[in-house]
DNA sequence: AATGCTTACGGGTCACGTAATGATT
DNA sequence: AATCATTACGTGACCCGTAAGCATT
C-alpha cells in the first residue's frame, strides 16, 4: 500500500466514480480500477460496492477512508513543514 | 515520497547507522543510501549530515522526522482497524 | 448503443542488488 | 586495513496505458 495508492482510494471515495477519479488525477480509468483491486486484496475486502449505475463505499471501505484521510494529510504537511524555502545545500 | 521510503527514512532516524537499518528493513545498504538521497532531492536539503563516523539528522530532518513518524503510523493503524479478521469478500 | 467498470496484454521505467570506489580512522 | 557510505551498472519486476470485454440501462 504506498501513497499514490492511498491518493488515488481517497479520491474515488469522494467521488465514487471511476472516470471523475481518472481525470482528476491525470491517469487512465484502467489504472484506478487496478489499483483499488490491489488494495482490496491487500486489505482482505471490498472497499467499493460496484453496481452498473453506482460506486459506493462498505463498511470497512468506510473504515479505511476514516482512518487514512487525517494520515495522509498529516504526510503531506510534514514534508511541507520540511521543505525550506530555497534549496539550503551545503557545499559538497 | 512513498510509504516504503519514509519507513527507510524514519528507521536511519532511529539507528543512524546504514548498515543496521538496511538489516532491519531486509534490504541492501545501497538502497537504503539511495533511497535518502532520492527523499533529500524531493525535499531540497540533505535530512541526515553523514561524517565518516556519525550519521546524524539535520535541523530539516528533525522537522521531517517529527512531522511524519506520527502519520505515518497513522496509516498502518488505519489499515489494522480495517482488516477484517477473517476475509470477507461477497460472492462474485 | 451508450455509459461505466474490468481484464488482457505489452512496453518502458525504475527499484534494488552486486560489485567497485571513496573517505575516514 | 577495517569500517562505513556512495556510485556505477545491469536486470527483473511492476507500473500504467491501450484496447478489448462485460454488464447494465
Amino acid at each position: 500500500m504506498e501513497l499514490r495508492e492511498i491518493e488515488i482510494f481517497l479520491t474515488l471515495a469522494e467521488e465514487l466514480h471511476f472516470g471523475r477519479t481518472a481525470e482528476r488525477l491525470h491517469v487512465s480509468v484502467s489504472r484506478v480500477s487496478q489499483s483499488i483491486r490491489k488494495q482490496e486484496r491487500a486489505v482482505g475486502a471490498p472497499l467499493f460496492a460496484r453496481t452498473s449505475r453506482k460506486v459506493e463505499l462498505t463498511a470497512v471501505g468506510e473504515v479505511l477512508r476514516t482512518g487514512l484521510r487525517p494520515a495522509y494529510e498529516g504526510i503531506g504537511t510534514a514534508v511541507a513543514a520540511a521543505r525550506p524555502r530555497r534549496d539550503a545545500w551545503p557545499a559538497r
